[in-house]
DNA sequence: AATGAATGAGCTTTCATTCAT
DNA sequence: TATGAATGAAAGCTCATTCAT
């Protein structure tokens, strides 16, 4: 069965559905803005290298004016982070639905998470994953709850491929090893280099199968 | 042909001659112990959020006297990340010269990565990793160079191992998928856990190995 | 002819002129309150030694707020220095707009360079004299290019008066050697003492002018 | 009567007489290297610019070594001056005594101080001069005491020149002007420019002469 | 005398945050 | 909501001076 990835159409439509049901801030609106904005900053200069200045600026507000919509700078990563996880799960969630078979799904989740850390669109995944040591102690625990259901998306499907024969790492470890193997291309990966998102997906899927397999051998 | 890590004994040998040899900071002296400190809160709490006070309070003296040892804060970044290079350059080149088969010397190269990142010197590759982007320009052009050496290792070994059809990926693609599993497990790996470092080692190398291998069915 | 100096009342006027063309700063505004104070610790206590809590505690304000008027303490010495600059270039002008001849043009010229050494702008002046290689080289420059204009102003006139035979020194060095005598007087003049600045003036006058001179018999 | 300065052999055994009656430092001495050292740094980049670690590297040793051969930095400064206003006393002293007519001995006057303000040589004369500032209040007193001789030197032959009707201004008045003109020479005069040392000295003696001379017409 | 590591007060500057307007 | 001046703590770094060796 052919890997069905998710279409640009049915990113839009599914934005869009998110900010009218509020569970992703309306990019249009003031606050929404300052939180793209941030995402980019966080994510090309850090989160201390960036002043409440600079996000300020980028909005073109007065430092002052941002703590009318934030009470400091610590809520606006905390903001910037959940949005990106509140997106990622359903993003996934889409994409496995439109997947049968475990190969293809475990080629979505791939490719999604590749997408969320490396594509403009998508810079507030990588200030989750590059900024967390940024996060209080707090924000921290609230955000690993928010996680576990993506994280339960991996597992799952992680284990349906273990028994299918198609991986022979225990699953938990597999997911840390892959994740890394994900994560690290934002310190090489180049958008406008001559290897496509798809191929690297590819790639890493073929990467994590099993040595020996059983029934991957479908073209 | 069996897979043979440096033994504790060879560690300490090879440590001892490249402080002798000058390559290595004396951990004995006050620069050394410097080192060790700074590593050590660079990667608890951040570059940007360790103090020249911190770091001065760690080897009990005043924070100006930090500056006898070195000429500012950015020169002890670098010295922890090229103490780290060095070490793991030496390392990496033992334990490959007492392995023969290609098979072995990448289990080599990934038990060797692994023990940067998560024994001794893991503080230091922590630093090495999460605070590059607080390298000036000019310091991570020099770093670049003096891991050169160190990548050549990986890539000349994955390109033998893909003639031999172990691999089936492009080396270089490969080589950054394992690069984000390793580095990724300081945020994961309990050295207390019911996983030894060597299990994670094979369990890596698995990983990587071709799906349809033709000759790494040998012992 | 007569000499005819700036009176009080024109003094005033073009002040008040120049502040509302705004090339001068408002003395009753935060920002031309602290050149004044800092003109004067300048002055009392050198530009190294006078540090930017010294400044605004002058000010009555804590030494971060001095950064929401000046970029750095380097910007205050250069604002000090050029609305001295400024100001006497107008006074110049004016001052000899109002005299014909060049006997008194050259009194004109000294009394508004005592008078700005020694009142009002003194501070002003003194540091301009005695700061000068605490300015930046690039502050150095600049400044030396808004100078300019005022020099003309006596190197033209020190010429009409050697062609007149009033002097009998080339003017560039006789320049240099009155404006030593001018600016030294700030270590000796007391205002208080019994020795009017026109006199002073016009014994400066009495100084350069030629041993035997040809025309300077007029009245 | 022709003006008759300084050889540079009377400079010569003067410098050797003050040595051998222990009224100088001994240049060669440890003590007298450094006290030449640190003039010429004072003078080149200013007392408070100049830092210990520059004095102690100027002359070749550590900068804790200093402090064996003078207290603090505020007596390197101290006696600088000093031996600035000694060797000038002598130097005076003698150019005077070959010298009969006030004319000359005028001209010798300004000579001498061009030179201590202007030569290599002489670094020690422009640090008293212009780091006068950098003095303890204590230390000012101090050199001002030392300073009387020397003035007393210029006030008598002004004095005597007033009589004869050389110059028409007050004495006291015409030595700080001409002082002035002398020091203010350090910020223009070029050593190797095109206008030799005595012929400045002619010029300035020209600038103070009386206007309407009646004994100076001599050739 | 000389060293050089250490001191410690003080420097300029940064920056998240506050608040009267 | 927005402004922007002000805060004040804290940052990295400097430097005259001390002192055990």
């Amino acid at each position: 069965m052919p890997f069905s990835p998710l279409s640009p159409q049915q990113d839009q439509d599914l934005l869009i559905q998110l900010i009218s049901d509020q569970v992703l801030v309306d990019p249009a609106s003031a606050k929404g803005k300052l939180l793209k904005a941030a995402a980019h900053l966080f994510k090309t200069n850090g989160f201390d290298k960036t002043t409440v200045r600079d996000l300020a600026k980028a909005v073109g507000i007065q430092s002052g004016s941002l703590f009318h919509h934030y009470p400091n700078k610590q809520e606006i990563l905390k903001q910037v982070m959940q949005q990106a996880i509140l997106l990622n799960v359903h993003r996934v969630q889409l994409a496995l639905s439109q997947n049968q078979d475990i190969r293809s799904k475990l080629q979505a989740l791939i490719l999604c998470e590749l997408q969320a850390i490396l594509l403009e669109t998508g810079a507030e995944m990588a200030v989750l994953v590059h900024e967390w040591r940024s996060l209080s102690q707090e924000n921290q625990q609230y955000m690993l709850s928010l996680r576990e259901e993506y994280e339960q998306f991996w597992l799952s499907n992680l284990e349906q491929a273990q028994q299918q024969g198609l991986i022979d790492l225990p699953p938990a470890i597999l997911r840390r090893l892959v994740a890394g193997s994900i994560y690290w291309s934002i310190n090489w990966y180049k958008t406008s280099g001559d290897i496509a998102l798809e191929q690297l997906a590819q790639m890493t899927l073929r990467m994590i199968l099993a040595s020996n397999p059983t029934t991957n051998n479908n073209k």
